[in-house]
DNA sequence: ATGGTTGGAGCCCAA
């Protein structure tokens, strides 16, 4: 069995339920992951979505702010939700799929403004919430799973537009790249993106403060596929829909792709 | 060194 699978940062779901309408049309992934859905989830138009052949929902949601839902066409079995470093915020969803394999789906915390915890509490809610993520993978070591989401972190050199300039800059600091690659190596995850693409400059978010987000093109890859290694080696077709920064009232990020043949 | 834009709630906070 064959499926595919996108994530996307969609900045709030009820006002870009077009826009993940038209990505279901366009695109057709078999299961979306949508982060910041910003919304009970009773109030996502899930109608609008099975209408067009996504009857199937998993999702954690809060008024106002975050929120993460996997969208299916493939039946979905809840496989929990949890409250990593107690934040009380909905950042984490997971289902299983028929093949029985597990969606992980993340919303890391962005981590405001100047990273250091001393001054900044929301860069040490960003480096509890990592560590919480490398202790429950090191415990429980996922298998034939696959995690995805905006992970706030661009990790490498070549995944934000300048490195030097960004080393001081929540996103790209040395010591949430080392988080994040802490989290990957407890879980046993392949970067599937990068395993796909593994050369040149690639980002999946463009700031709304750029004149011109396309010319000027900072981007940073913050939205990530991951996959344990006895599942990794069957994706493929990685890619980043670059086009969708651009749409009418976009999203700040772009939707990240990839495919599995199990 | 600074300011730039967006969304949601509710007259500012988070990104």
């Amino acid at each position: 069995m064959s499926f595919t699978l996108a994530t996307w940062n969609i900045n709030s779901v009820r006002l870009r339920e077009g826009l993940v309408s038209k990505l279901l049309s366009e695109e057709a992934p078999d299961v979306l992951c949508l982060q910041e859905c910003k919304s009970p989830v009773d109030k996502i138009p899930l109608q609008a979505f099975a209408d067009l052949g996504y009857p199937h929902m998993v999702a954690q949601g809060q008024k106002g702010y975050n929120g993460v839902a996997i969208l299916s066409r493939l039946p979905l079995e809840e496989a929990g939700s949890r409250d990593f470093a107690s934040l009380g915020h909905a950042r984490h969803v997971a289902a299983r799929l028929p093949n029985g394999v597990t969606v992980h789906n993340f919303y890391v915390p962005a981590g405001g403004d100047v990273p250091d915890r001393e001054v900044n509490e929301k860069f040490g809610q960003k480096l509890d919430y990592l560590a919480e993520m490398r202790d429950t993978f090191h415990a429980d070591r996922p298998e034939r799973a696959i995690l995805v989401g905006d992970l706030n972190i661009a990790p490498r050199e070549d995944d934000v537009w300048d490195h030097k300039k960004l080393l001081k800059v929540v996103s790209h600091t040395p010591v949430e790249v080392e988080a994040l690659g802490a989290v990957q190596d407890a879980g046993g995850w392949t970067d599937v993106t990068r395993a796909d693409i593994p050369d040149g400059k690639l980002y999946s978010w463009w700031s709304y403060r750029a004149k011109d987000w396309d010319a000027a093109d900072k981007g940073r890859r913050l939205d990530h596929v991951w996959a344990t290694a006895d599942i990794a080696t069957a994706a493929s077709d990685s890619r980043v829909l670059r086009t969708a920064r651009g749409w009418e009232k976009p999203s700040d990020h772009a939707p990240v792709f990839a495919r599995f043949d199990l």
